[in-house]
DNA sequence: AAATTAGGTTTATTTTATAAACTACTTTAT
DNA sequence: ATAAAGTAGTTTATAAAATAAACCTAATTT
């Protein structure tokens, strides 16, 4: 009844980070960092999380001179998103 | 938007003893011992963790002659178990 | 009576989250 | 031209949390 959660969602941060990734496609690390209200460091080690699990993919670019990091869901991290909800469900009972 | 989580509730174990609980009037140790799959231990701390927070109650009494430890959640519990699964709601998208 | 099981608690270890410090620039003010 | 301040991050250190291991007390089984 009670599913294993996945531990790389179940994390405030991280979920924050996915939950505002899935439904655009693709954010700005400023974006993230201005909408989760993490610090920049938190914000920085849990995408490279996200990214190692391939839940993600990071690009690096400049814009103008300025270095700048944009995210985007992968369909992997998309389908674990949704496995994690429906798993979530049975605790919450919805 | 996306509001605090109560870092209380906010455990798989924890989350699991209140969704345990929350549909029943109580029940013993060994019970949530066996649903949660958790070590003794470790339902232990959390258990304690959820009473100094005045989520649950805990009532040991003897059982024959063996200890019995029996849980039940406080309005406090069930009210802050209802404000996580509202919050909860705005990061899955519910 | 020795070993095993039941029902836990306490303490130690590992993992995770968070914050602080640092890097590498760019922009603005002096 | 140079110093000060700001941007966009990463890396490393620290704090907090979860988990596991060890322990305790008493009961039951062999």
């Amino acid at each position: 009844m009670l599913k294993k959660l996945d531990p790389l969602l179940h994390s405030e941060l991280r979920l924050a980070i996915m939950s505002l990734l899935i439904s655009v496609e693709k954010s700005e690390f400023t974006y993230l960092k201005e909408k989760t209200e993490a610090t920049a460091g938190n914000l920085s080690v849990q995408l490279s999380k996200l990214e190692e699990a391939g839940y993600l993919k990071i690009e690096k670019a400049f814009k103008g001179k300025m270095p700048q990091t944009t995210c985007s869901i992968t369909k992997k991290g998309r389908d674990a998103f949704e496995q994690y909800v429906e798993d979530l469900k049975g605790y919450l009972k919805l």
